[in-house]
DNA sequence: TAGTGGTCTAGACCACAGA
DNA sequence: CTGTGGTCTAGACCACTAA
């Protein structure tokens, strides 16, 4: 039950936290209406702005999405809105690339120092590793090393498809994403790199590496790449 | 007045609206507290929700900053909150570059055709252009070419200081800035870069392309830049 | 202690979508 | 027409800040 005083947490950040979890559990499927704000309101016993307030949070957090009118219904995670969320790579005439992706390695075992510091593991973290390439037109231009929190997704390398992309893997072991921080810099190819990209060692190529947090903060996916970006570009936001 | 229902447009923004133009209008000067919510609401004839919807809604917009117990101010153009917006290169240490400007070249007249179409402009549009050098710790890292709508900033080339952030400059002419869009591709340096930066022509370099516009979103700003980052890294974030 | 913004409530009315 | 979310109000109380 949601306390009031006895938290100090805001009640309707409370809300929030109560739905998150029961969206994660996947409580509602996508494509079907939540209950109204004021069932949800008198299920919670809250008032319905305090109920409105944490429906905002959510959609702000892309969990929900809202009609006025229609209601509220879960986004779905296979639509764009979810697997382009983290893709800033676009096509000359400015539309995000939905590439095709091929798997090349996985492994799994004691984190690296580096990922043990960029994932903050403790010294026995177990990491999850993928290496996959992705084409545009049947042709590759960007190889990536993907790396992962074991305790996050148990089971995951022995099981299918690992070439969905973050937001398909993370719904289905009810994680919820929120933000990430990529840094960009201009870097020379590796041999890794340079020969599934087609490129002589050492071609100029723009590296990434880029952090995805969970809505609550917990570093959940690393993942540094190679890009050649011929007449593409990374389109960056700033607000 | 506030039309309530003759306007299409919801109280709460036409109140941001009338905030919005006092506030570029320097009714208030930053620093200096706004009155409080409930003295706005009463002098402008709504309840305090709807003011305080609004002025959140301008905090969000970082034209004001508030806290509780406090009050609420106009935020200062010249803080790093406003003079760093724009600016995702850092330090290998993770800090946004407040880096010393040197202007090269001002000049002023018609439009190219690029400029035009970046900018939305009519045929018969003009441009101001300035080209500049960014250094840090003395070192030459970025080479850039602004060009602005000559129509929003009357008598700029004629003026003072134009080594100023975009966000200074705005500020004085009374615009408000909001989103921006930025591409970033790898490129070689051109000559003009080249020979600013010290490096050879064609020389592997991170070319960027930044539009901002202002809240209202009519562009403001054009920037075309080449960057040499040697440890240095553009950091965007996805949200 | 006085004054600020932040939270929470209860309820009225509006705008929109679908049966 | 009914039910949804969106807007707007009035007022109570809480949490923080500074004098």
């Amino acid at each position: 039950m949601l306390t009031r005083r006895l938290s100090r947490r805001a009640l309707y950040q409370q809300v929030r936290d109560v739905l998150a979890s029961r969206i994660a559990a996947g409580e509602w499927r996508p494509g079907v209406a939540l209950p109204s704000e004021a069932d949800l309101a008198r299920e919670l016993g809250v008032s319905s702005g305090t109920t409105r307030k944490a429906l905002k949070l959510l959609e702000a957090e892309r969990l929900l999405t809202r009609r006025q009118g229609h209601g509220t219904f879960v986004t779905d995670p296979a639509s764009d809105e979810h697997a382009l969320r983290y893709t800033n790579i676009c096509t000359g005439d400015g539309e995000r690339i939905a590439s095709e992706v091929e798997v090349l390695e996985v492994s799994k075992g004691l984190a690296s120092e580096a990922q043990r510091n960029r994932l903050g593991l403790r010294p026995d973290g177990e990491t999850c590793c993928i290496r996959r390439v992705h084409r545009c037109d049947g042709e590759p231009f960007i190889v990536e090393e993907i790396a992962m929190p074991s305790v996050l997704f148990p089971g995951l390398v022995e099981r299918g498809d690992l070439s969905r992309s973050i937001a398909s893997l993370a719904r289905e072991f009810g994680i919820l994403l929120g933000r990430a921080e990529e840094r960009l810099s201009v870097g020379a190819a590796t041999e890794f790199g340079a020969k599934l990209l087609r490129l002589p060692v050492g071609a100029p190529i723009l590296m990434l590496d880029r952090l995805i947090h969970s809505v609550d903060g917990t570093p959940v996916e690393w993942c540094l790449r190679q890009a050649h970006l011929d007449d593409k570009y990374y389109d960056a936001k700033l607000d």
